[in-house]
DNA sequence: GAGAATTAGTGTAAAAAATACACATTTAAA
DNA sequence: TTTAAATGTGTATTTTTTACACTAATTCTC
């Protein structure tokens, strides 16, 4: 144990699971590998870290290649590293998934990459190595964290309407929400700031524009509140006969 | 990228705080470390991933070979790398708990541990590396993880009583339950077998003895139920002033 | 500029869940 | 037989969640 260089070293790196919001739809931002093992194929990004670099640098450097993004949203999911998962050797990667907000992102030429695209997470289907099983733990990690932390407006431009918000919400938990209640939790837990501004150039009735105040978000955590919303709960919907 | 060999390599570990309940308090089995650095200083039990061991084994290796325990309760919870957290190189543990039930627990001498000893986690106030740090994230990940998965039960002994239960939760949470409400959840949920046994050599009226039975959780879940203790929420106690 | 189309925005009643709270019961020990 | 100690139980109140339908504001079209 005296002399780390007497021990198997295995070769590390970071796994980045980019999210982003487009209208409706959540997307993942996959690359084209330019490379063997899988040349040409869609896979999520990702790089060696370096020896002089944390593994949360290391993540966002990976982001910021790919998207000229800095300060970024950045959530360290979980380590894979399972003995065969690259054919080349060894290789363990901590999976990270980051949010981004989608029109402020760049495509960038990284040197790893020929190509770089959002897919929409429900259209992934097939990744090389185990970046599937990466996905979808990213995947449910962000279902979890959107539900009980303010993390959704990550992904959502500065000013945004209820209603995208709602959009986002059903997009992430795979499931529809009703709009009054929703909008009742959401507001009761005060951390929006109302703009009494409006959407312009829909050929409707504009909604009110919100935005989320961090500050707001530091004083509930301080008063000891939680954020929550709550799961779907399966209700047990047997009765009892009823009399007549 | 095509050849591994070229790129920096890591040395890559694993980290188990391992968890056992006693009578009232929350223990977390540390090593007295054999050799340096921090030779002597109480610490969290890790060893070196081998070549052809995945991550969870090599952490069930570490913990078989401290306590003689198999097939244990294992969980990832994250990865540090930080560059200087080893001060012989750099050195990117993954960091598991397990629980274990504490009677089940023969003490061996391991290799890496000149002695081992349970040590009460409210305790624990200075630990070599990083390992204050890991083991506060991997207590949190226990106390998210006993409200939402009913993972407590790896904690006692296979035949319990309800206020053995209570108290375990009372030591992971870190506050008080109130009693009638805590067993009208539990028994609520269905996943308690009452064995119509009582507790016998107690000096007061002896409590029933229950076990959990895994195949009724594994029905609960399949009908969509939940497993959730809510978080003790601070509640908002402001009122209006009343009129006279 | 009248009417149609579209989405925003709102309140309330009912059901379910969480909370607060106190005493009788059972056993062993003295 | 009494005492000590912990078990075990029920209900009323409060809070939270759920379900549900119409009016309001704006643009577009004719």
């Amino acid at each position: 144990m005296t002399d780390l260089n007497n021990f198997f070293k295995s070769a590390f790196t970071v796994d980045n699971v980019i999210f982003g919001f487009d209208e409706a739809d959540l997307k993942v931002l996959l690359i084209k590998r330019g490379e063997e093992p899988y040349k040409d194929t869609w896979a999520l990004p990702g790089y060696f870290v370096y020896p002089n670099e944390n593994l949360d640098e290391a993540a966002g450097r990976v982001l910021e290649e790919l998207t000229g993004l800095q300060n970024v949203f950045l959530e360290q999911v979980k380590t894979f590293g399972a003995v065969n998962r690259h054919p080349f050797g060894r290789v363990i990667t901590v999976a990270y998934f980051s949010l981004v907000k989608i029109n402020a992102y760049n495509v960038q030429a990284a040197s790893i990459a020929s190509d770089a695209e959002w897919h929409s997470v429900s259209d992934v289907k097939d990744l090389p190595f185990d970046h599937m099983e990466i996905l979808k733990a990213c995947f449910n990690r962000l279902k979890w964290s959107i539900r009980t932390r303010p993390v959704g407006f990550e992904l959502l431009p500065p000013k945004f309407t209820l209603t995208e918000l709602q959009h986002l919400y059903e997009a992430i938990l795979e499931t529809p929400l009703e709009k009054r209640n929703f909008r009742k939790k959401i507001l009761s837990m005060n951390l929006l700031i109302d703009l009494e501004e409006s959407q312009e150039g829909v050929a409707h009735r504009p909604a009110r524009l919100y935005q989320f105040d961090p500050e707001k978000y530091r004083q509930f955590l301080s008063e000891g509140f939680i954020f929550e919303l709550k799961e779907t709960k399966k209700r047990d919907n047997r009765r009892k006969l009823q009399e007549v």
